[in-house]
DNA sequence: CCCATAATGTTTATAATTAAAGTATATTAC
DNA sequence: GTAATATACTTTAATTATAAACATTATGGG
């Protein structure tokens, strides 16, 4: 009567199609577990083959997906998922390497933008197509629809999160 | 004749079932994306509400989900995938605030075991059910169907991911 | 036994990262 | 117009993280 109250909980769950914690505390493992693994890759050779951090390389992508290769700082931290004080620091050590420069916005003096330099440009797009077919080996033992459907359902949780995130944000 | 020579390939690839770099690249952005989000709030909440660290949380699961609560050093390394450097400072601060405990090897000197200490179980105890619980309502969006899936795909990658490590260590 | 090699962990120097406090500028309410 | 609030970024102190060099101990072949 008393025992395994937790399993058939989740034996419930399933059969109405809602997913228990302890179903979602796996999947979430298996997620973390295959970022670790392909950051990982992509960290020792982007050091190893190009002398470039990973963060940097991160930093980088964000400015150059934009069609005018410029971003501001607080907009950069967002996309990167890290704080403010990061972005500072980053920049500046990639304003020192020559990578990006900072740019003032004439509408409001509190913002800078980041532009790519030419340099910087030239530099990631050379790393990028390196980095762009690591990941293509990495994952090539997935076939196409296992790829669309991770894709969609990933494409959902990411949705999700970021509904979640703004409702936390706004309590 | 001379265009959309990518786009072709990506076709091609996806006829056969094989993926294409741009398909890959587009999911493991996604996988990104979401475990970026998810780890800010895990790690957000960790801190707010415990006054525990993530990388600290990490340390201590792997502890806990062994049968007698100890691990030695390589293996937390490689479990969490991070340097072994890390791991020793972790390892000094959590003994400082009497989390863990170090025990030494009788078959070999070189080893240091580390003991989830009485203090740390009964603590990562109240965390983790916490945290699991976050876990489930960030994951809540995605139906029982979709996890089943994303675990089955996510292991392959897994499985993939290390026999790839594997063979590019012994080269 | 002895030497070369491997494995385990620490140290060092530096970079990346966070949370929180601080500075400067904008915006909004009144 | 001015005060309160919000936004953008930087600074600070501490932690987390890496790669590479190092010290110690183990192992395997002669």
């Amino acid at each position: 009567m008393k025992a395994q109250s937790q399993t058939s909980d989740v034996v419930a769950n399933v059969s109405r199609g809602r997913i228990g914690n302890k179903s979602a505390l796996r999947a979430w493992l298996r997620l973390w577990s295959c970022v670790g693994s392909v950051e990982r890759v992509v960290r020792t050779r982007l050091y190893s083959d190009h002398g470039m951090t990973l963060p940097r390389f991160d930093y980088l992508s964000q400015l150059y997906r934009q069609p005018d290769r410029r971003m501001n700082m607080t907009e950069l931290s967002r996309r990167l998922m890290v704080s403010g004080g990061n972005v500072t620091g980053l920049t500046d050590r990639l304003v020192a390497d020559g990578l990006v420069k900072r740019e003032q916005d004439p509408s409001d003096r509190r913002v800078q933008i980041i532009a790519l330099s030419d340099y910087g440009y030239e530099r990631f797009t050379q790393v990028a197509h390196e980095h762009e077919q690591w990941i293509g080996e990495l994952f090539e033992d997935l076939n196409s629809d296992q790829v669309r459907v991770l894709n969609q359902t990933l494409g959902q949780l990411k949705t999700s999160l970021e509904e979640k995130l703004n409702e936390q944000q706004e309590e």
